[in-house]
DNA sequence: CTACTGCTGCCAGTTTCTGACAGCAGCGGG
DNA sequence: CCCGCTGCTGTCAGAAACTGGCAGCAGTAG
């Protein structure tokens, strides 16, 4: 049997015990060494699996490595299916390859009869206007609000005048034809937005802002008077 | 990449395509060669994957539990969420409580900092233009393409003459601004599209209509030069 | 018939995997 | 305190695998 292989086996023989399995049992149940052992763990551990290791006790799975099967209503599934094709079609392109793998694996783990029905949902979304550039970009930006970064951006203002900012990133509006950033602006002190389109050139930083996205979001929200979402 | 991540990998693309896909598409998309894309599909097989092979067609995954897939990534889980904001602000109100609906069973089965991910994703649909009414009576339209029964209408055309039509409704297309069903109609005997503003009154008919709703699509996709979705 | 495609065998170069050994660290029992 | 159990890491050399290229067979669609 291939590494590859027995990874994958390792990974359903976890998933099957509930209770703490040494790292010795688990070696003699695939045929290899417990050295093998250990750095099977480390690769799986790599892609993501989440698998406690207590000495003295064994390995656990915890559950969340793998998506268990789901129930959803007919309504949920066509809800699921409409708003994955309109990410699919208007959002940028790694975010809608994102939307139709999240469909692709929901429909791994759905019953037949839903599985049918979000693999034909009849709920289209129509061409709209042209949306404003800077598609690659996006993918950036999510990066940069995901992991609360400084951006240092060139924006080009209504008045087309050129300027060059650090921002802080907290939310991304997507409108029907443009996509507008929310950050805490260096420059001005203050929360403003920009348009993507209008974002000249644009670099992340590694550095952190010093306060959580959620905050700045709530408070933008209550001076916007917006509701929460 | 080990060749582990890449099975999971090749996983995901076969399940991501619910139609034939050839080898040489599939090694080209993972980066490697034809002779080693047909040792992965041997051993995801032997890993109990039942992928169906045919000459000159390709390769196609049959559903099933074997190997589930592996969590949500984050840009999924905000694609996810962006999709289902979308829906619950612009189709109608049932529709947009499926999609919350939905997201909570999602939310219900992830880890944690996923499921922060999910709940305070900063990506936000932002208001749009109005939408032409008919909200309401959307539900019923999905209900009726769903069961593939025949809808009869009262039907304003754009020159405001009014009419009474039976039709098989099987698509409903989500525009910006309006919402058109698509289905053949009766009267015309063909396929016609009918802005849901403009449908006075409606009801839905204990009648199913005699073809499958993917044939219709499927015709009309033709007509349409519309690729899938 | 032809083009396309799945599938297999073989080969050589490269990469990796593997087991063994040694050692450290955390935990609980005696 | 010591001891045993267990997780975890580093190192090393031989073994195993992985990989791509090539040639060839077979089945399908047009």
């Amino acid at each position: 049997m291939s590494r590859a292989e027995r990874l994958l086996q390792l990974m359903q023989v976890l998933r099957r015990h509930r209770y703490p399995l040494s790292g010795a049992a688990l070696a003699s149940e695939l045929g290899i060494s417990l050295r093998t052992l250990y750095r099977d763990i480390a690769s799986l551990r790599i892609q993501g699996a989440r698998i406690d290791g207590e000495a003295g006790v064994g390995y656990v799975l915890r559950p969340g490595f793998v998506l268990p099967p789901l129930m959803f209503s007919e309504e949920e599934i066509e809800a699921l299916a409409l708003g994955a094709r309109w990410v699919a079609d208007r959002a940028d392109p790694r975010l809608g390859d994102a939307a139709r793998n999240a469909i692709a694996k929901i429909s791994a783990v759905i019953p037949n009869d839903l599985r049918l029905e979000l693999e034909t949902s009849a709920l289209l979304v129509g061409p709209g206007g042209p949306i404003a550039a800077a598609g690659r970009e996006l993918a950036t930006i999510r990066l940069a609000i995901r992991s609360e970064c400084k951006l240092d951006i060139r924006y080009r203002d209504l008045k087309n005048k050129e300027s060059s900012r650090t921002i802080w990133p907290f939310a991304l509006g997507f409108f029907d034809r443009v996509r507008v950033v929310v950050a805490w602006c260096e420059l001005r002190e203050d929360i403003r937005h920009f348009r993507t389109d209008r974002i000249a050139a644009l670099e992340i930083c590694k550095v952190r802002y010093p306060r959580r996205r959620h905050a700045l979001l709530k408070q933008w929200r209550q001076t916007q008077g917006i509701a929460d979402q």
